[in-house]
DNA sequence: TCATAATATCAATATATCTTGATGTATTAT
DNA sequence: ATAATACATCAAGATATATTGATATTATGA
């Protein structure tokens, strides 16, 4: 019950439909990078990261003191359902702008 | 985007959960046999069944003063897949009491 | 008509969640 | 070592949601 309510909770909120819906169009980008791009707090962001990441949706891969969040795969078919519902809402998402292309890890 | 979060927040509650197992269990269900068998407030069931019932989960029936809820069929593939981890949850729910057996409506 | 029953709704309070700004931690560059 | 960068965490206030108790609405039955 309990790992059901924190993968439902996670998909209960704008701002993180919407970091699902730019992870699952753009793959792995780091905090700075949605930072730039959603033009939000940094500490809002990884608060929601953390959320997606605890609710079974995201993975991350930590390199130095870059940490890129991607859509974990496979999805079981709960989440996959959840983000093809997602993915026909037809988001407005911000434009992507990638800090990290300069001097960023290279994964 | 609202429609879809309309669904995932009715999903997000431990009472509207086990209301949507309960009903998926027993069928069409009129609001004081499930006040008897949860024990809880009339109004705060009402409510709850009010949430599922805008997020596409439940119809009602209406029959003199009885409302039937039970679950809406059939459910599109996100609803029905997140039925479906409900029902994989073995959640414990309480023993089924029908008032409305007696001299209830006849549907 | 009047009383009762089933359900819905409302206002007030309690509880949970989100946002912000500040601080902490770890890593890289100088 | 020191400074700067990327990220995580925390406390406080703001906002949203849930619960309760009271009241409203509608239908049935005497």
């Amino acid at each position: 019950m309990d790992v059901f309510l924190e993968t439902v909770s996670a998909l209960n909120d704008e701002t993180r439909i919407k970091l699902l819906a730019f992870l699952d169009a753009h793959g792995a980008l780091c905090v700075c990078d949605l930072q730039e791009s959603f033009g939000m707090l940094q500490s809002r962001l990884s608060r929601h990261l953390k959320i997606l990441k605890e609710g079974g949706f995201l993975r991350v891969d930590r390199c130095g003191t870059w940490a890129y969040y991607s859509l974990r795969c496979p999805l079981d078919r709960f989440r996959s359902e959840a983000l093809t519902e997602i993915r026909c809402l037809g988001i407005e998402l911000p434009p992507l702008k990638k800090l990290s292309e300069t001097g960023g890890c290279k994964l």
